[in-house]
DNA sequence: TAGTAGTGACTAACATTTGCCCACAAATG
């Protein structure tokens, strides 16, 4: 059975090679608009076939929703096996190269009549580009240089690298003279677990110097492009940087460029000519002629278009813009408003830190309530605790309550393993012992869908589990997390009132953002967590929180932002 | 091709910069 991601990808693929073909541009569009879609579906599609509920899904109309009938049918697609006899599959490929667009994919295929992407290298290197129409031997080159630079890049950079990265590269050229301002934009800004680049807006007269400092910086391979406005770079490990350098007065309209999404921006632009301006990154500008207006600040460029001032993080052109008109966006839960880390690790299995320096570090950054879920016997890697270890563990907990006074609440707890069978790791009445048990997967997570759907239903629905940690145990960027069918997952959570987590090391943001979405939709509580092993770990917070806030979280949402007393209280109540 | 208005037709997708070749493709959110 098809996924999301296959759906979307296949998708994906059809709108590539009927660019490539020359189809007219709507057409692409609808295939690209299905993909991100099932993309970033918070259910399954294959649920919705099911329920005969495909036309639900936006951006799928009848013919779309008569292909992912037939694909989930059949596990193939008639009318893609003949867009492959008309253009090879291969093509689709040479999209990926920088500097290669379908245009010129069409016009090198068709005239040379090649299609690997090492029969274009080799083109390439034997000057048989050259030559053609609009293309020269520096095509030929750049066409070369991306090749190479495809087989370098190793895709998607994590947030928990990029961010640190754009930083200082921030730092640095917010040194250099006459820079105003400095911030992170696009999918970096809307916190994206992932990003593709790292985007960074200037604001500074001097826009030469800027970029001058910019193609400078250290560790740099090559310079992609250099101009007055925009400049962009590649690292040797492959990861590239762009900058946009605009003057102060215009800093708004370009930051709000910047950050995107694209899908946001064009819904933002479409509202500008309703009311006859034309927004661009410099300023707006009256259709019929006239005054511009510039904005040196975000909130303007919003005010202007008579709506509300939008989270960096919710700008993906889902609801937002419509939500933002009537002045209805939610109150987006925020780092202050965390009270509590309910898991957390110490020296008792795999922490780096002990239990009393783990709590001094906690107090330092203003937390009330901590929980110590060190891991269970079976996780031996990790120095899983014996029943009676944890004996020892909880003495130690009260002596240290003593020592540290009401500054905060110590819990103990267990990350408890989820046993290939679903079986917990401890017997229930040691489970009824502990103050919180965190349930979580870390073996076996390759098991076949149902299987490990099954294996994690019995954790949701143990009455001695309160939350589930890292539900899927994915690893940015290179494990996927487990097949898990998340929709009856997140309805037995409902149900059994047992709280997911987001996990919040940028390595986990665990679970992600679609998920967290759906969990909302349904009712289910949601747990933002560090997973802390050392102090550093406890500053990974803000990860975790804009990840729920890429799924819409309020503080209401989420059970650290409450109460000592109502925390403690739910858990009473869960026995 | 999707979505909407309304049952066959119409609209949707913005605005800019850079590089390379000499008008345009590709890339950017």
């Amino acid at each position: 059975m098809m996924n999301n991601r296959q759906l979307a990808d296949t998708f994906t693929l059809i709108a590539n090679l009927c660019e490539i073909k020359g189809d007219i541009i709507y057409t692409i569009l609808a295939y690209r608009k299905a993909s991100e879609n099932l993309m970033t579906l918070s259910r399954e599609a294959s649920e919705h076939w099911k329920d005969g509920t495909l036309r639900e899904i936006p951006g799928v109309g009848k013919a779309i929703a008569e292909k992912i009938d037939e694909l989930l049918t059949t596990g193939k697609l008639e009318f893609l096996e003949k867009l492959k006899a008309e253009i090879p599959e291969s093509l689709a490929e040479w999209l990926k190269v920088p500097g290669l667009g379908p245009k010129k994919i069409a016009l090198i295929w068709k005239t040379l009549n090649i299609t690997a992407l090492s029969e274009l290298e080799a083109a390439a290197k034997t000057g048989k580009l050259s030559g053609l129409p609009g293309m020269g031997a520096k095509s030929e080159s750049a066409i070369l240089e991306g090749i190479a630079s495809l087989a370098r890049r190793s895709g998607r950079i994590p947030l928990g690298r990029a961010y640190p990265l754009a930083q200082e590269i921030i730092a640095q050229l917010k040194r250099v003279e006459g820079v105003v301002e400095a911030q992170p934009a696009g999918s970096l800004r809307r916190m994206r677990s992932t990003v593709g680049d790292l985007d960074i807006l200037v604001a500074s007269k001097n826009s030469s110097a800027v970029m001058d400092a910019f193609v400078n910086l250290k560790g740099i391979s090559r310079v992609l492009s250099k101009g007055e406005v925009k400049s962009s770079i590649e690292f040797t490990d492959g990861v590239r940087a762009q900058i946009w350098v605009h003057p102060p007065q215009e800093f708004g309209t370009a930051l709000q460029y910047a950050t995107g999404s694209k899908d946001h921006n064009v819904e933002l632009r479409q509202i500008a000519l309703d009311k006859g301006l034309s927004l661009s990154d410099h300023s707006f500008k009256k259709v019929k002629g006239g005054k511009e207006i510039f904005c040196a600040t975000e909130e303007e460029v919003y005010e202007t278009l008579g709506l509300q001032w939008i989270p960096p993080e919710l700008r993906e052109g889902r609801d937002e813009v419509a939500l933002a008109k009537i002045n209805k966006l939610p109150k987006l839960i925020e780092v202050k408003d965390i009270k509590s880390n309910l898991h957390m690790h110490s020296t008792y299995s795999d922490g780096k830190l002990s239990m009393l320096d783990m709590a001094k570090a906690a107090i330092q950054r203003g937390l009330r309530v901590i929980v110590f879920s060190d891991h269970s016997v079976s996780l031996g890697v990790a120095n899983g605790l014996s029943i009676e270890r944890h004996k020892q563990q909880a003495s130690e907990i009260k002596k240290i309550q003593k020592q540290l006074g009401d500054d905060i609440l110590i819990l103990h707890a267990s990350e408890v393993e989820i046993k290939a069978d679903g079986s917990l790791d401890y017997p229930d009445e040691f489970l009824a012992s502990l103050d919180l048990v965190v349930a979580s997967l870390h073996s076996s997570l390759r098991q076949p869908r149902e299987k490990i759907t099954e294996r994690l239903l019995k954790a949701v629905n143990n009455p001695h589990v309160d939350i589930i940690g890292h539900p899927t145990g994915r690893e940015i960027p290179e494990r996927e997390g487990a097949d898990l069918d998340m929709e009856v997952i997140l309805q037995a959570a409902a149900k059994s009132g047992v709280a997911m987590e987001i996990n919040a090391s940028p390595y986990r943001l665990d679970l992600d953002d679609m998920h967290a979405r759906r969990a909302k939709e349904l009712g289910v509580l949601i747990s933002i967590n560090t997973d802390a092993h050392s102090e550093g770990d406890f500053d990974m917070l803000p990860y975790g929180v804009a990840i729920a806030r890429r799924a819409w979280l309020e503080p209401k949402d989420v059970i650290n932002t409450w109460t000592t007393k109502k925390l403690l209280e739910w858990l009473k109540k869960r026995g």
